[in-house]
DNA sequence: TGTTGTGAACGCTTTCACAGCT
DNA sequence: AGCTGTGAAAGCGTTCACAACA
């Protein structure tokens, strides 16, 4: 009862939590002290309503007639988000992209230092990408436990991505960020976030057709009929 | 009235058409011919009903008591996304990402062709990376219109990001795939879609907070008390 | 018989609207 | 007076359950 007893925030809030933060870390950067929910709303392109609901989920860290403290409220989100403490990534497939996520230094600032990265390929295994030296993924177990890893991000092709999930899962990962495409067979009790290319530009795709055919309809039928907004 | 009046599909139902394009895909490759709502829905890791609602939105493509036919469904979803015809990129930003984006030839085969890429670095104008000479960000207006550009990558640095967007939209690219981490403010007639390996691995780190409170809890606590499900 | 296609019920998310504080 | 915090209403998306039909 001293705590403020963690409530389970909806999967929508969490999911736009992290852009709050992106932009109070601008805030704070250009040294405003202060913010509404009515300018969060424009800044993050949503109703305000929506934002004071979000943050309400956090605790009612705000001041009514005032607004709410930067600095303050990065605090609590980060603190909701699990961000007052470091996660450790290893990266599954040393290829192209993997080997670019080792290099990159964008991540440890932000809390997830890549302290691992592993390959099935002999040829590769040994060598050094950036800080680290391509690991044996038969020994991701004995990495996963002394680095302790919480993360583990899926690099391979599409063929070996399933058998590198279940590695992960076997060493004890229970997140994975997963950049094969590919819907990954996993336990309901592991997080999977998909980054697909493929899928992002097919989406596009879908509402340039739709804008591409009203246009071309404005212009040919005789009668548009309502095309219902 | 010739037409089956092509009604506007859920956003959600559009956000899971590539996914199972992309199992159909493999369906296909392995040579299956036919496949259930159920079997699509377990590959899927969806509910069947899920999938059958999907897929009545591009028609009644579906025999009852039997299924739906693989090739076919395949052709229906490319025709609903719009993957029928070949959409031109224009990366815009010739860093590490934007250049490996250009070299990357997974997506001329997916009908994405990458067909330009500028920056507004002098040093870097004029070089060349994999097929293409970066050109001059001046240019995005006549690249756009020569080359018949319907979707811009934003490979920028943050702080550059929201000028290279403007600079699309006024070139008049509606679908922009952003991969710097910021918001971009854009007109509601431009579709959006953000790429931030930094929110992805926020939220991945909540769900796993919420795990490692869960086990301490279970460890720590007299009375673990109803933790709400 | 087996599976689709779909109204209807349900549950989650968003938005409204205003009481409650500062 | 101004802005938050939040019940209540409205809007969507998901799931159920079963009629329709090959």
């Amino acid at each position: 009862m001293t705590q403020p007893q963690r409530r389970r925030i909806p999967e929508a809030a969490v999911n736009r939590l992290p852009v709050y933060l992106q932009i109070l870390n601008n805030l704070h950067a250009t040294s405003v002290l202060r913010f509404s929910s009515d300018e969060l709303a424009v800044l993050a392109g949503v109703n305000a309503a929506k934002v004071r609901k979000d943050l309400s989920y956090l605790g009612s860290y705000g001041t009514r007639g005032v607004g709410y403290e930067v600095t303050y409220l990065i605090h609590q989100i980060k603190r909701e988000l699990g961000l007052l403490r470091e996660w450790n990534v290893v990266v599954v497939g040393a290829g192209n992209l993997g080997c670019a996520l080792a290099k990159f230094g964008g991540f440890a600032p932000r809390g997830f230092p890549v302290v691992g990265i592993v390959d099935n390929d002999p040829k590769k295994i040994g060598q050094s990408t950036g800080w680290l030296t391509i690991g044996d993924v038969r020994n991701l177990g004995k990495i996963v436990r002394d680095l302790n890893v919480t993360i583990g991000a899926i690099t391979t092709s599409t063929a070996t991505a399933q058998s590198a999930v279940d590695a992960l899962i076997d060493a004890g990962v229970a997140s994975i960020l997963n950049f094969a495409p590919i819907v990954l067979a996993t336990p309901s009790s592991v997080s999977v976030r998909n980054v697909d290319l493929g899928v992002e530009l097919q989406i596009l795709s879908y509402y340039e057709q739709m804008r591409t055919e009203k246009i071309e309809g404005a212009k040919t039928a005789k009668a548009p009929s309502s095309v219902s907004v």
